[in-house]
DNA sequence: TCATCCCTGTGG
DNA sequence: CCACAGGGATGA
């Protein structure tokens, strides 16, 4: 979505700033005008716009999206930058995506989930929970959610249940390269969008990685590598699938 | 480590 | 009507 977005707004000029939710509103005080954009960036799920002087950082949540375009999107838009080509509107029926602006953006977020990962066994090794939650723990690792977990545990051949500390070194091999292969895969495909259509590129464009899924979402369906019926069972209250099989 | 809550919408 | 949804903060 950053990248999609980042063409448009790097170097422009925010001109107005509309808030159609009152939780945002707080942000508008802050949000004085004027700013440009000096860079798009992300860290984790959070995306920072970088004002210069200080942060715009939006997390999308649940059924949040930035939609580029000329025009208002179709939707509910929920905060609205207009620049001079454009607008980059917040599209989210949940209203659960937030926005602040800070000075400088600190977090308590985990390692990216790219690049070298020799830190993952000694951080993996010192938690008895379930590994699917571990990885889905923004302090333990950044930016995996609840659909990426699956695919990269199905990948690894791992059950979501398995205490983090008890994976052999093999398997933390397998979770070592599915990681950032999974992710990988998923944002060159342009994302995950499902069948609701909630998520959409920042032109409206859908994300194929729908069509990589292997587990996620398929519950009763033959697993893809071994014909077994995939499950799905609940774990920290989220939906989560696996192949009864292949993960163990 | 859990249940609960925040929100709204959709589908069974 | 109820269950559930790409996430995460909070309090027990």
């Amino acid at each position: 979505m950053v990248r999609g977005l980042r063409p448009h707004v790097v170097g422009k000029e925010i001109l107005s700033v509309q808030v159609r939710d009152p939780k945002l509103a707080p942000i508008v005080p802050t949000l004085a005008l004027p700013a440009t954009v000096a860079s798009l960036s992300r860290r984790g799920k959070h995306i920072l716009f970088d004002l210069g002087d200080r942060t715009l950082v939006l997390h999308l949540r649940m059924s949040g999206r930035l939609a580029w375009g000329t025009r208002e999107p179709t939707g509910k838009v929920r905060l609205s930058l207009r620049f001079p080509d454009g607008g980059a509107h917040l599209v989210d029926p949940r209203r659960l995506g937030t926005t602040a602006v800070v000075e400088r953006f600190v977090d308590e977020l985990g390692p990216e989930p790219f690049g070298d990962l020799a830190w993952l066994p000694a951080a993996l090794a010192r938690s008895r929970m379930p590994v699917k939650l571990w990885l889905m723990d923004q302090k333990k690792i950044a930016g995996i959610g609840n659909i990426y977990a699956a695919e990269i545990l199905f990948r690894a051949g791992i059950a979501p249940t398995r205490p983090a500390g008890s994976l052999s070194r093999k398997e933390v091999a397998r979770l070592e390269d599915a990681i950032p292969s999974v992710l990988e895969r998923a944002i060159a495909a342009g994302g995950t969008t499902l069948a609701d259509g909630l998520y959409r590129g920042p032109t409206g464009e859908n994300g194929e990685f729908r069509y990589e899924l292997s587990v996620y979402g398929r519950e009763g369906e033959p697993c893809p590598r071994c014909g077994a019926r995939i499950e799905r069972s609940l774990l920290g209250g989220r939906g989560t699938y696996s192949c009864p099989r292949c993960q163990s």
